[in-house]
DNA sequence: ATGTCACTTTACAAGTGA
């Protein structure tokens, strides 16, 4: 089984290169974030007509998330309870092929200074506290998307540069950390125990070409689903310009590979 | 202090969010 998590900075604008994506790698989950459209406007035929159910949970402009899969998925959850930003589209949830997937689009946060970044933490405590409600680590779980946190100065680029900053501040991480101490696998850091891959470079001062990224788009499973895990990987030639149609995102897609 | 991008608007340039 393959799942794939990719924020795809507007659904409209990345059509071309999301269909693309999907007939190179055909995973049976496709799992995007910053769609930024209404659900009405979501272009559900284009993936259908190659063989991709789509579950969507949009809003006009900002934020958006979809779940796009060849079987349809089945109890499918928009946002969580206790939701401090319950305006924002950030979560949606389906089982897919037996597995819980929840595809998240956390909180940027802007910077620490900032009263997005105290939402930040709220909504990641909210989080939290909907696994332990509602989940059980000992069953098959799959946490997939932009978790706009690095969980150690390997997923950084220039640790003493980003030290502190959002994304890399102590209280994103300690977040992280918990979800961890729940029951849950960073798969991604499993498979790569040196640091990174990056899956994010700021559009700016050219940065995937200077190598300036950072890993802030993660996978983290539950042990049933952790020890299926064959490998995880990142299509860095998506983040390229001239690997497709049209302009790339500033993510690249995150590859999870299970037997 | 940032060599960008996408989206929106009583729009045709400028603000916002990333």
């Amino acid at each position: 089984m393959k799942i794939i998590s990719w924020n795809v900075n507007s659904i409209r604008t990345r059509l071309e290169r999301t269909l693309a994506l999907l007939e190179r790698h055909r995973p049976d989950v496709l799992c995007v974030q910053e769609t930024k459209v209404h659900d009405d406007a979501f272009p559900v035929d284009e993936f259908s007509a190659i063989g991709y159910h789509a579950q969507v949970f949009g809003q006009k402009t900002y934020n958006g998330v979809a779940i796009l899969s060849r079987s349809p998925a089945s109890d499918v959850c928009h946002g969580f309870p206790g939701d401090p930003a319950a305006d924002q589209a950030r979560v949606i949830s389906g089982t897919v092929d037996g597995v819980q997937i929840l595809n998240l689009y956390v909180i940027n946060g802007e910077s620490v200074e900032s009263p997005k970044f105290q939402l930040k933490l709220q909504w990641l405590d909210a989080m939290l506290r909907w696994l332990e409600q509602d989940f059980d680590p000992g069953r098959p779980l799959l946490l997939v998307g932009d978790f706009n946190v690095t969980p150690d100065d390997r997923d950084v680029h220039d640790p003493d540069k980003w030290r502190g900053r959002v994304h890399c501040s102590d209280a994103e991480r300690d977040r992280i950390r918990q979800l961890v101490a729940w029951g849950l696998v960073d798969v991604t850091r499993r498979h790569h125990p040196n640091g990174g891959p990056h899956t994010w470079w700021d559009y700016r001062g050219g940065a995937f070409h200077r190598g300036w990224g950072l890993r802030i788009d993660l996978a983290l499973a539950s042990e049933p689903v952790a020890s299926r895990c064959r490998s995880v990987e990142i299509d860095r030639d998506e983040r390229k310009p001239s690997s497709g149609e049209g302009k790339p995102s500033d993510h690249a897609p995150l590859i999870v590979h299970l037997n």
